[in-house]
DNA sequence: ACCTGTGGCCTGCTTC
DNA sequence: GAAGCAGGCCAC
């Protein structure tokens, strides 16, 4: 390999090459191919020289090197390598399963599953370079129904670059030939470009554009661009963002880009009628296409106020990976991060061919809180990055561990059924550092994800600076924000990877080491700061809620533990370096703390910073936050929250305020939007399992399930991450009927169902929690008359009579 | 060419 | 009405 630096745009793997794309200087598209390698390694000191010779002479074995501590086995092909190196060619003589070639010879294979673009990838010193970007937007005969999507001639297309600049192109007649010219237009429009993104566009427009192309018989490389899915990355980017889940409820373009872009709005042409306008022509044609190119200059629109694509590139530049849908994808650039890594120092990695799943582990420690309800000056401290710290701390590595160093507690503290046992080694040596409840790792040498995360933080301290250094809002600014964001991702996420059965670097001991010594870091810190007389309320995985202290004397206690605890705590246990750091985060002047992962405080100062007046209370696992609740749910609920926040702690103005509410849930004028309720599926409509009850019936399954098997029958897209709308008909019934809310008509929706179940138990709990002398359920939590049908509350809603509107409650 | 992790709350369905 | 399970989404 060259060690000068490849600067590419793309690689993809055709027949026997990998090809490179990049971009002369000129701007012209690039093509240079380099031979494919089906590779694998093994460790030279594990071949006895007899097996060796043989293996060399094996066909299907193209070359044999040596490699440093390694020898390096190329194969003919893909299928020769997969055959040799994964379990599946031999019956195992003696117990049944399956097993390599390799595995026959005793011989342990490294990177042999590596796909050829990463082994590519990693043996080059490839530089991923800004891709030519576009917008792409391509709407298609909606007469046929999604699951026959590819079946749908594409009517017209638009693309637009990030300089606003545009082109499209409309169908002229229903044809083939027509539609192949489109279709040929758009292609030579993309070969300027190295990435497209688009809206949905690995369920859409990706597989119809392929589908369309490969039907009118052209040849194209389609795996010569970068197809992004813009909503899947925003969606991962903007969903810990999102202030309520009046955000999550929709990701349709048209509800993402008012959300992002304010005022900006869709056109309001139904995007289910495209056939009609197409065929109409003359001025209906001409809104079809104007429609289209508004869709795809909206995603332009959304990425210059994000900027998501950039950060997802500069990810991708750190981790050598490609920025396409997958890219962004954890194991994979964790991937791409380590191999070069291990390239580069001599190591290569597992082979991974068949993920087992793994057993879970134990994860963090979420402390029950000791006190709920309304609370006052509640300070919070967290661990700054407190896994990527653990790692560095304890050198958490999979090349680290010390299985052969198991401690014991000494006698005076081991449980009973222990002490027959002995002590296998106490004190702890020397050179091992322990994790309580963990495993205990070497200390002497610096384990490979450490030291990679060492240097992402590195990285990130510097573009920290960088950015400190540049004017806000400047594109310099905005460069080092990006940076400093993608190195924070990418250690954030090795612990994840580690964790991960899929991933090449799962190892389960190094995971749940973390995880114990989170637990033992956040129970010695409650410990410590109930020892001083404070009060440690509540605590999840890397914070702590205190109470009973001043802002300063909490300020000192965190001072205290960066400065004499940890730093004891850890020297005991031999940690060869300290990264963990607490931070003073914030004080609530008032928390309704409603159970574990459930609050809504307003803040006192944020980091030192008074909040105002007008700060925004923060909202915490509350239905307010929620894609999946009503609207009306949300919608009291932060009107409770509000005003608890603003100081009202008087239970009468909220009785009043419940009393309001639910007359407008019963009776009042609604919308479909107040109520209607919105799920992810989690896998194809048809994938869940069904069930049988005790008489052999089928089982209901859940409401949002059964609404999409309705929608998959009138051939909507019913797929796994589709999104299922729905209005609740009647609750009183058991299964529930639901509807889809295409099916809506007015005064359909079981208002009763709506205030039990949907708005007042959210509400409930939180005024419950804060004021606990009233009897909130008592008082707010049935409206349903009794005995009564939804068919004829239904027909008493529509003429309701006075004296039966005062009885209801 | 599916694939970062665990903890936790809440809802709906079925059974007891 | 409680218990057990599946499913969804959220906190970290």
């Amino acid at each position: 390999m060259s060690p000068k630096s490849l600067p590419i745009v793309n690689a993809y793997w055709s027949g026997d090459s990998i090809i490179a794309v990049s971009r002369t200087v000129t701007g012209e598209r690039n093509l240079k191919a380099y031979p494919a390698e089906y590779t694998c390694f093994l460790k030279a000191a594990d071949v006895p020289a007899a097996v060796a010779s043989k293996l060399r002479a094996w066909p299907r074995i193209r070359s044999w090197e040596a490699d440093g501590d390694w020898i390096r086995l190329r194969f003919h092909t893909w299928r020769d390598l997969k055959e040799a190196t994964s379990k599946s060619q031999y019956e195992h003589p003696t117990y049944g399963g399956y097993e390599s070639m390799f595995d026959r010879l005793g011989l342990t294979v490294y990177e042999a599953d590596v796909y050829p673009v990463r082994r590519f990838l990693t043996e080059y010193a490839v530089e991923i370079q800004k891709p030519r970007r576009c917008y792409l937007d391509i709407e298609a005969d909606s007469r046929v129904p999604f699951g026959r999507k590819e079946d749908a001639r594409i009517l017209s297309w638009a693309v637009v670059d990030d300089t606003g600049e545009w082109v499209g192109d409309l169908l002229s007649a229903d044809t083939d030939a027509a539609e192949t010219a489109l279709l040929k237009d758009l292609w030579e429009c993309l070969d300027q470009y190295d990435q497209v993104c688009a809206w949905n566009g690995d369920r859409y427009d990706f597989p119809v554009l392929k589908a369309r192309t490969e039907l009118m018989g052209i040849r194209v490389a389609f795996a010569g661009w970068l197809w992004l899915d813009h909503l899947e990355l925003f969606k991962s980017m903007n969903m810990h963002v999102s202030e309520s889940g009046d955000e999550k409820q929709s990701f349709a373009l048209g509800r993402i880009a008012t959300a992002v872009l304010g005022g900006e709005t869709k056109d309001d042409l139904d995007g289910s009628k495209t056939w009609d306008y197409w065929v109409a022509g003359g001025e209906d044609r001409e809104r079809l296409f104007r429609y289209n190119v508004r869709d795809a200059d909206l995603l332009r629109m959304i990425e210059k106020e994000t900027g998501y694509i950039d950060t997802q590139l500069v990810l991708c530049q750190v981790c050598h990976t490609l920025p396409d849908s997958r890219g962004g994808n954890g194991t994979n650039f964790v991937e791409g991060y380590l191999l070069k890594m291990g390239r580069a120092e001599g190591l290569r990695f597992r082979t991974n061919w068949d993920m087992d799943s793994g057993a879970r582990f134990e994860g963090a420690f979420v402390m029950e809180p000791t006190r709920k309800g309304l609370l006052h000056s509640v300070h919070v401290a967290d661990f700054s990055g407190m896994y990527p710290s653990i790692i560095q701390t304890w050198n958490i590595s999979p090349e680290t561990i010390r299985d052969d160093v198991v401690l014991v507690e000494d006698a005076a503290t081991r449980p009973a059924y222990l002490r027959h046992l002995p002590p296998k080694t106490y004190p702890l040596p020397d050179d091992v550092c322990q994790v309580p409840g963990g495993s205990c790792f070497r200390r002497d040498t610096p384990g490979l994800i450490p030291r990679a995360i060492a240097e992402l933080k590195r990285l990130r301290k510097y573009w920290n600076a960088a950015k400190a250094k540049a004017v806000p809002g400047t594109p310099e600014w905005h460069d080092a924000d990006r940076k400093s964001n993608a190195y924070k991702v990418a250690a954030n996420t090795f612990y994840g990877v580690m964790g991960a059965p899929a991933s090449r670097f799962y190892d389960q001991r190094t995971a749940s080491a973390v995880t114990a010594a989170g637990r033992w870091l956040i129970r010695h810190t409650i410990a410590a700061a109930e020892a001083r007389g404070m009060s440690g309320i509540y605590g999840d995985t890397d914070s702590v809620f205190i109470a009973d202290v001043t802002e300063g004397a909490f300020r000192a206690f965190v001072d205290w533990c960066n400065a004499e605890l940890y730093p004891k705590l850890l020297a005991d246990l031999h940690c060869p370096t300290n990264e963990i750091r607490i931070a003073y985060e914030k004080e609530f002047a008032t928390i309704v703390l409603v159970g574990k992962k459930r609050y809504a405080g307003r803040f006192a100062h944020y980091k030192g910073t008074r909040a105002t007046a007008d700060s925004k209370p923060e909202v915490k696992g509350l239905e307010y936050k929620r894609g999946d609740s009503a609207k009306l749910a949300r919608d009291l609920q932060f009107e409770v929250i509000q005003s608890i926040m603003g100081g009202d702690e008087d239970p009468a103005s909220y009785e009043a305020m419940a009393a309001r509410w639910r007359d407008l849930v019963v009776a009042g004028t609604l919308t479909r939007r107040d109520f209607v309720l919105s799920k992810t599926l989690s896998r194809d409509s048809t994938a869940y399992a069904q069930k049988k009850k005790k008489n052999g019936d089928d089982a209901a399954q859940p409401p949002h399930v059964e609404v999409a098997k309705i929608l998959c029958a009138r051939g909507y897209d019913t797929g796994a991450g589709a999104r299922i709308e729905y209005v609740v008909v009647d609750g009183w019934s058991s299964p529930l009927k639901a509807i889809p809310v295409e099916d809506y008509t007015d005064g359909a929706e079981d208002r009763y169902y709506l205030w039990e179940q949907l708005v007042w138990p959210a509400t409930e709990r939180v005024l419950e929690c804060a004021f606990p002398a009233v009897r909130w359920a008592e008082k707010f939590g049935k409206v349903r008359p009794k005995k009564a049908t939804a068919a004829s509350t239904a027909a008493r809603r529509r003429r309701p009579a006075p004296e039966e509107q005062g009885k209801l409650f």
